[in-house]
DNA sequence: CTACGACTTAAAGTGCGCTTGAAGTCAAGC
DNA sequence: GCTTGACTTCAAGCGCACTTTAAGTCGTAG
């Protein structure tokens, strides 16, 4: 498992070598060991990969996630400003699974009629009646 | 509530007047009525802004946002690919909920120990074990 | 009449998260 | 020795969702 070059990570992570390269460069990863002037990867590195998909795949931002990672090291008091950070980014990605539990909802709602668009059928989106013409049954 | 301007109507939506005339030329709001060469905008219009924002903020694109407002006017069985579409972005979305959820808990389990950072301190996440000098309590 | 603020257009610019291109290096196989 | 393929760097380019800019129009108040 250790010891891969960034094309073996890269295909493990399902992503492109130039994005292993790219967090590297914003300093989500961190500069690897080299054999022949080559990125050499080991298993841990997998693991903090991971996370940075995750993180990323939730919305956060690149300088977001680095921070997660590496703390605020220039602080005079790092673990609070984490906490804080951690706090609002709790409460967003509450947020976040509302708005998609709301957008399914909506999906859902007009699955099951014959409308082949909201904008004709708009029931079940928060008070909103029929537009006169929709097909909704 | 009807027969506001594109200010009055960004006001409420809370965004840009940009954004709104952004959103018309991308085909999502219908070209509005006019006074003086001014868009006038109706509740119902606001109701569909309101859809087009949820959309996009469940991470929609401004194309599948479309075609979910308006269909599949083109083809043979618009209502068919509608379903299909929206079946695929219900997934989806069941996928991005999951990924928060888990994002919500790497983030959880890091919030009560000791740990500035998540790269010092993995517990919680799949299968990692502590990192050698992590002050995970 | 003039000044003001909010609107109009089309085109160019922005920020983010990468990707691509050009030119070069390295190790293995024939 | 030479080719091959995967790697290297750095800079430029891309797609998306807007935003900004420049120059102009409209309706109201003074």
């Amino acid at each position: 498992m250790s010891d891969m070059t960034i094309g073996a990570l890269a295909r493990i992570a399902s992503l492109a070598p130039s994005a292993v390269r790219y967090y590297e460069s914003q300093g989500l990863l961190p500069k690897p060991a080299r054999r022949g002037g080559q990125r050499r990867y080991s298993s841990q590195d997998l693991g903090r990969l991971r996370i940075i998909q995750l993180a990323l795949a939730a919305g956060f931002t690149v300088a977001e996630t680095r921070t997660f990672l590496t703390g605020f090291s220039a602080t005079v008091a790092p673990a609070a400003r984490w906490r804080a950070l951690a706090k609002r980014k709790l409460a967003e990605l509450d947020e976040q699974m509302e708005r998609c539990s709301r957008m399914k909802k909506l999906l859902e709602s007009n699955f099951h009629c014959k409308c082949p668009s909201l904008a004709n059928c708009e029931r079940g989106f928060a008070g909103e009646r029929n537009v006169e013409g929709s097909p909704c049954s």
